[in-house]
DNA sequence: CTGAAAGCGCTTACAG
DNA sequence: CTGAAAGCGCTTACAG
């Protein structure tokens, strides 16, 4: 290595110098250091990587980011791995849908975790994670079947918060603004809520439409659903995203009122939903605490540890769009 | 290696059966797949890299996701590099700022290209990466005095642009809400309205805040400009983020109408901007020409190519919150 | 503390 | 088309 022989030293010394608790003399490492500055050398991760087995990568398998929910799971898990000086290799996933071919390529790279907040993983996948002991975290969702990690909001807790405090708020006849079924998050929140409601009495009505997870899809999914023979007056929206484009619609195009006429709730607390535009009650997603938790699970070391699924309690964030704070809050 | 063992062939066949376009005959590419799947093999790229010099990973610098700009100059990037095998590697401005070492780190990761959205970059690094043969493309910014690509929106456009919509609307008064000075982008929006203000007759005054480039610093701002002796007529947000901020002040704790008593304009047309709540006209950052071109700077392989910088024509996009189209758009 | 040597998992001329 | 060998830039026992 030039380094090395600028310096007058063994290729070991220059790799001492740059590794932080080698034993080194300042004499030495103050003679590389010279030499590095004057060759513009950096050392090389990738040799190291093939040697050390760690790469300080984690990889990322996130959806779409118009949902800001998921930028804030990115910036967060940036952040954090940062503090320990990784980095996040992003992944996007595209129409051919082959996940598959996507972890492998993940692991091709040596990544140390794989994170996935997007997508679902085979369990084909998840054996061959397992057996090259690169740990794998699932993000707000979670396969049962499966022997992966995963950290989530509880969707049931969420849920059910949400029932009570439109139940509440003097709730009839609702409606449920849902998203793909194949997000279990979607299901489970959309079946705790119908189970509170059906334990409920007086419930007069429950309609629900698909609002495709996005503005666009709770616009439309909120015009269908006000428009039903017995309109409700009271609106479940699985995403926040959705909110939006209902309330959007319930006040500017169907001229009603929030809450007066509609209640309306949200589920994940995007920056958005606290604007003075919307004011929208919401359960929170605990990103922070869904980070910290993710942290945790990668530095487990050995696949040895079973899988762990760790639920994090909902938050309700009371704003303008409901009627009343539930009296046992 | 195992895989070879297991096959029967030599570690070159094998690494010619995971190397597309390698002259290899179909009886022994089967065997090493057959292989290769009995033991869970996976190619590791880091060992080739090593070799081929090259990792396809690019470095990417990205400021607070918050504003939605970002996200979908991330997406987009994300998607395009995808498509050529490559992968994001995400690095986050924090807080000790020291940009040096982050560029440092990015180079040791060995990365093929370096984009930055964020930060700045010293012409010591600057050309340390000159020297390394990495790509560097800034992104919505621009150093005249350094060597590194460029590639942003006609800030100065957008400018005029938007001063002569105001115009051509009435506008007399006019407030600008301004981001931190620190980006160049901010600057150069504020300098050709104001230029393109002063050429014109009948401006009766002009009055600026500092919006802190965030819905709050928006609101705030909004406030502070519009209780001025002389109220404002037209109002300059450099950001969609703060301009939502502005609005929903100028709605919501003024009690003022917009476009009628206040017209409100934006830059970056990012989604919340065309929420039925908004309706913001706005400029929009051209972010796929953006992310397209960003894509061919950084095929150019050789740093023999001089540094260029590439400038996109800003696109108005005509929505509620101002007053009047300008007769010869 | 220091250096010589082996080796991480691959690719790539070089012969055949 | 195929294999043996050298080598990419490092780290890590092993001696000293």
């Amino acid at each position: 290595m030039d380094v090395a022989r600028l310096a007058g030293v063994s290729i070991a010394a220059v790799s001492r110098t740059f590794t932080p608790g080698s034993s080194i003399s300042s004499k030495l490492s103050k003679k590389v250091h010279k030499a590095a500055l004057q060759l513009n050398y950096v050392p090389n991760n990738l040799a190291r990587s093939l040697i050390t087995r760690r790469t300080n990568i984690v990889a990322l398998m996130l959806p779409n980011l118009d949902n800001q929910v998921y930028s804030a799971l990115l910036s967060e898990a940036s952040l954090r791995l940062q503090e320990n000086n990784t980095q996040l290799l992003l992944f996007t996933p595209n129409d051919d849908n082959d996940f598959d071919r996507t972890l492998q390529r993940m692991l091709e790279y040596q990544v140390d975790a794989i994170v996935i907040a997007a997508a679902s993983i085979s369990s084909r996948m998840a054996a061959l994670c397992l057996g090259r002991d690169v740990p794998v975290v699932m993000l707000g969702r979670h396969l049962p079947s499966l022997s992966v990690h995963s950290v989530r909001g509880d969707a049931e807790d969420g849920g059910v918060k949400a029932a009570q405090l439109l139940l509440n708020g003097g709730g009839k006849r609702f409606g449920i603004i849902s998203g793909s079924q194949s997000f279990t998050t979607m299901l489970e929140r959309k079946q705790a809520i119908l189970k509170h409601l059906s334990s409920s009495s007086g419930i007069e009505d429950v309609v629900i439409a698909d609002g495709k997870l996005t503005y666009e899809g709770g616009y439309q999914a909120a015009l269908e659903v006000m428009s039903s023979a017995e309109r409700p007056d009271s609106l479940f929206c699985l995403t926040d995203i959705m909110a939006l484009g209902a309330m959007d619609a319930i006040r500017h195009k169907l001229n009603l009122r929030i809450p007066e006429d509609v209640a309306v709730i949200g589920f994940d607390d995007i920056p958005e939903a606290a604007h003075e535009s919307y004011k929208l009650t919401t359960v929170r997603t605990p990103v922070r605490q869904m980070i910290h938790h993710m942290m945790e699970l990668i530095a487990l070391e050995s696949s040895e540890e079973p899988p762990q699924t760790i639920m994090i309690d909902a938050e309700l964030i009371l704003r303008s769009s409901t009627r009343s704070v539930p009296s046992h809050l």
